[in-house]
DNA sequence: TATTTTTAATACGATATCGCACCATTATAG
DNA sequence: CTATAATGGTGCGATATCGTATTAAAAATA
């Protein structure tokens, strides 16, 4: 192998890019029509980790700019997934919390990508799933904790949360 | 462990998201001003597989609309990196090729993110990636070739040819 | 308590992404 | 050879992403 080390970073880097994207167009495929990823992502953290989060908490969690986030759940508002009410606690902030409407949102796409996924096991097992989970959970961590310092006086904001 | 078929791939998938994003923001805070990743992927290609594709080839190759190539060509034809010129042998399609400063701008961006890819290395081992980098790329071939069958109907473009 | 700094959200503008429609050119069918 | 279908590229409009600046509220400091 001709492999140096940033080579491989590249190419590591390069085939988690198109993974990303071909499981994106996989899950928008299963997503109505003027729903993208990003709205299905929310909806799952929320259902996830429990509602009731702030948008700042929300962009943190996906390392998205704050106005990114107002959009987005902006979006999800206008179809009925989610409803964002004052933060008692907080004047500044909002709170989002799932509907109804949106819980079974997540639960309708799951069930679509079921096939989808079936499908994939077949041609993929899910042990070799299980056997890079752990190594991509790690190099996830390195790069979350090699960004900048969160030294909180960025705070047009780009920091993860879990 | 309760992980299920589905919950497993749904948690890959969200690691590679992230992965995808961070790496995405490492490289983007090496590149100058009015770059982002689709102009740097866009001119690696060209320079590890050759130039003087079409941008229909490019476009397959990221598996990104046709529409949108155009508009990333014509950001990098503005800066000066690649040149597009008619298609001798079809005059329907154009070519595109790289510039000096497209070459250069390439071997800068590379050079400029050595120290980043070296900090990763003393947290994360090469022998890591290595380790993962097969699965990968078996996890990409796989949906790759899951993609809608290529009947070539679907003329709006959406298809990779590497 | 009064002042300053930090934080949350948003309006706004610039650029990016992408579907649709269109034109020109090439390939295919008859 | 002609008619039809397929292909490559782009204009256009809708939506998405994101940086900057602004406003309001809270936290920190004096």
């Amino acid at each position: 192998m001709d492999e140096d080390p940033v080579s491989l970073c590249f190419e590591v880097f390069n085939e988690i890019g198109i993974i990303e994207q071909l499981s994106r167009t996989l899950l928008e495929a299963r997503l109505p029509e003027g729903l993208i990823a990003p709205h299905f992502g929310v909806i799952s953290h929320l259902s996830r980790r429990g509602d009731g989060r702030t948008p700042m908490e929300i962009a943190r969690a996906f390392q998205v700019p704050k106005t990114s986030m107002t959009h987005t759940i902006k979006g999800l508002e206008a179809h009925g997934l989610v409803e964002v009410r004052p933060n008692p606690d907080d004047g500044r902030s909002k709170l989002v919390w799932l509907t109804a409407r949106g819980q079974s949102f997540r639960d309708e796409t799951i069930r679509a990508m079921v096939p989808d996924l079936n499908r994939l096991s077949e041609v993929y097992a899910a042990e070799k799933l299980i056997g890079i989970l752990p190594a991509l959970r790690e190099l996830r961590a390195v790069l979350d904790a090699d960004r900048d310092p969160p030294v909180s006086k960025n705070a047009s904001g780009r920091m993860r949360a879990v």
